[in-house]
DNA sequence: GGAAATCCTAGTAAATTAGTAGGAGTTGAA
DNA sequence: TTCAACTCCTACTAATTTACTAGGATTTCC
């Protein structure tokens, strides 16, 4: 059970993007080079971010990304669900009980998933990414 | 972020462990029957949760597993770890701060991840396995 | 017109997951 | 005492997912 690099870096990246963008559209490649990312990689993060409204895109020269709305009213698990998928999927039961859930199947281990789940999203939807950038604005160096 | 067959596996596995072992020791075999799972995989992981002293063996003919403990004193948490590996492992910074931060790396996020860290924690160590056999045992069909 | 950018899709190497296979060792019971 | 029912162990493999890379098309400012 891991964050992968989808979510690490497009965190990282939208934090970025939160710290440079308020005047201007900020390019990929910038956002790559300060974050130590790859440029392409990157590029495909901020197609799914774009796609899902979180970010806004300026093409052409001098063009980029800025996010979409105010960094208040993103949350950590937005970004988070639109780059890794659904944050812990429980696939037995769910929605449709139909499928999967055999006889012997003990779906008392649906609870637990439940509560994971819950744990998860309210760590992730309460923390707004302003915060982060806020953070990351008084903070300068290495770890 | 999801969680694996192993653990998932490995969870039903235990509550069936548990409402079955009470006087004798359950055979993998019959494990598996019921729970629909692969008789070899099952042992692989039965394998894991005896070196981590969740359950112990007996040996030979008329042998099996039974819980190591009183199910009130192992927590799904106890479970998940030994199956899933450490539960959201945070790679930037965690211990040693020397390796893998560069200096663009913004460690802000670093927060994060630990906010989601202890979320799960807390759903999962405050889960005893035996609240999850008690349920198991009044509940009988299918999902 | 050309450079700087987004956009889009396909491919690919590496890692992880999920599961198989096969056999060696142990033990209770017929 | 032999056999069947077990645990134990480890190596292998197929499938899936992850983490990239590559290359080109399109848009727009200067």
């Amino acid at each position: 059970m891991k964050i992968s690099t989808k979510g690490r870096y497009g965190l990282r990246a939208m934090v970025d993007l939160g710290v440079y963008s308020e005047k201007e559209p900020v390019s990929i490649s910038s956002i790559a080079e300060r974050q130590q990312i790859s440029d392409s990689y990157l590029e495909q993060l901020f197609g799914k971010l774009k796609k899902a409204g979180l970010v806004l895109s300026i093409r052409g020269a001098q063009g980029g990304y800025q996010l979409a709305r105010k960094p208040e009213e993103i949350s950590v698990g937005d970004i988070l669900r639109v780059l890794e998928g659904d944050l812990m999927s429980v696939t037995c039961g769910g929605d449709e009980v139909e499928n999967g859930c055999q006889a012997s199947d003990y779906c008392v281990t649906k609870y637990v998933w439940q509560k994971v789940h819950e744990g998860i999203i309210a760590a992730v939807d309460h923390l707004a990414l302003s915060e982060l950038i806020e953070q990351s604005k008084g903070f300068h160096g290495g770890c």
